[in-house]
DNA sequence: AACACGGGGAG
DNA sequence: CTCCCAGTGTT
């Protein structure tokens, strides 16, 4: 199939089939530069609501400019890749100071912002001002390599740049913004991972992997990520007259990062703390000797699983009985009813929600 | 080029 | 359980 062909026949679907999404209605840049971030490697339904409340928090890149990065962060809460929101807020920070507010225009500008990379840029050029960029994201490499008929693995940079050149040689001959679109919802409405819709498939006399009934093996991952086990110890303290905890900000170095959660403690194999380690731990939070306290162990266990580790979280509880009125950061006293305030990854939430029912 | 980075939904 | 999602940054 010609791509002159592919490119008028899937707009001319498109027109008659599109999905009318919340940040469709616009061709604010801003809008547009979040809708995209909140989506990457994000399902449409998750992002949706994640969406409307930055919009409505954050209406314009000066509100984004001035907020703190707790802020963004804990509108982020819950939808992962916290490096996307902090991207976000340093790129809304740099427009706003750098280039006088002025969102940048073209795709060689788009893509020296942090946070936005090929398929980011040149969906904002061709939505916002309807440039000829051709996305390529998880939609088009599923849909291409079955029209296409690639039998090599899609991580590949050669598959992927043949992916890349299939589109872009496609794009001209429709309304950028129109074709980019439309590729994304035939995507994900008719070539779809699981069970697409072949049969009714407008492409279904032209797509190599339906003639060679090869669909439900392309496209063809390479890898597959090993899991790692880790063991988080998570140690919620009771403090004056037990209302109050303390949390921790955890570093940018690792997984959830510039979130906060309980202090917390990592053991590389299946075992409980020992008192030496709380003694240890408490003493490097408070800072001070002559601590009075009261462990009940293994209070709760959770699980959560990301994609290339398992957390093992052990909750324990552990009673202070000296006065405390103040402590040094990275660690901060909070009233347990106000806890909310901070942004937590899901298995602390998941903690607080059982633990301290108000 | 390979890997790290979250959480949810579908099968 | 596994797979995948409107990918990007780091090494």
């Amino acid at each position: 199939m010609n791509n002159y062909t592919f490119a008028i026949e899937l707009v001319r679907w498109w027109e008659a089939n599109k999905r009318d999404l919340p940040w469709k209605n616009t061709k604010d840049p801003y809008k547009i530069w979040i809708s995209e971030i909140i989506l990457q490697q994000t399902r449409v339904e998750q992002g949706k609501p994640y969406f409307d409340a930055f919009i409505r928090k954050f209406p314009n890149i000066t509100t984004l400019a001035n907020a703190k990065e707790d802020q963004v962060l804990k509108l982020w809460e819950g939808l992962g890749y916290y490096s996307r929101a902090r991207n976000l807020h340093y790129t809304a920070k740099y427009v706003s100071d750098s280039l006088d507010g002025i969102f940048p225009s073209s795709y060689q500008d788009l893509i020296k912002l942090k946070g936005v990379g090929p398929y980011t840029a040149a969906a904002i050029a061709s939505f916002a001002y309807n440039l000829p960029h051709a996305v390529v994201d998880g939609n088009v490499i599923r849909l291409v390599s079955r029209i296409l008929g690639i039998s090599e693995p899609v991580d590949n940079p050669k598959v992927h740049k043949d992916i890349n050149n299939f589109v872009s040689n496609s794009i001209e001959y429709t309304s950028p913004s129109s074709f980019n679109q439309a590729l994304m919802d035939f995507g994900s409405m008719v070539c779809k991972p699981n069970n697409p819709e072949c049969k009714t498939c407008i492409f279904q006399s032209f797509c190599e992997a339906n003639i060679k009934n090869l669909v439900s093996q392309i496209p063809i991952k390479s890898k597959k990520a090993p899991r790692k086990e880790r063991y988080f110890h998570f140690i919620d303290l009771r403090i004056n007259n037990e209302d109050t905890t303390i949390i921790v900000q955890r570093s940018d170095t690792d997984i959830w990062k510039k979130l906060y959660e309980l202090p917390m403690l990592e053991t590389f194999d299946l075992r409980p703390l020992i008192e030496l380690e709380f003694n240890n731990k408490l003493q490097e939070i408070f800072g001070i000797n002559d601590l009075n306290f009261e462990i009940s162990f293994s209070k709760r266990k959770l699980t959560q699983i990301l994609t290339h580790q398992k957390i093992h979280g052990f909750f324990y509880e552990v009673k202070v009985n000296n006065k405390l009125e103040k402590i040094n950061p990275p660690y901060y006293l909070v009233k347990r009813k106000k806890v909310s305030n901070f942004a937590f990854p899901k298995i602390i939430n998941d903690y607080i929600r059982t633990a301290y029912n108000s």
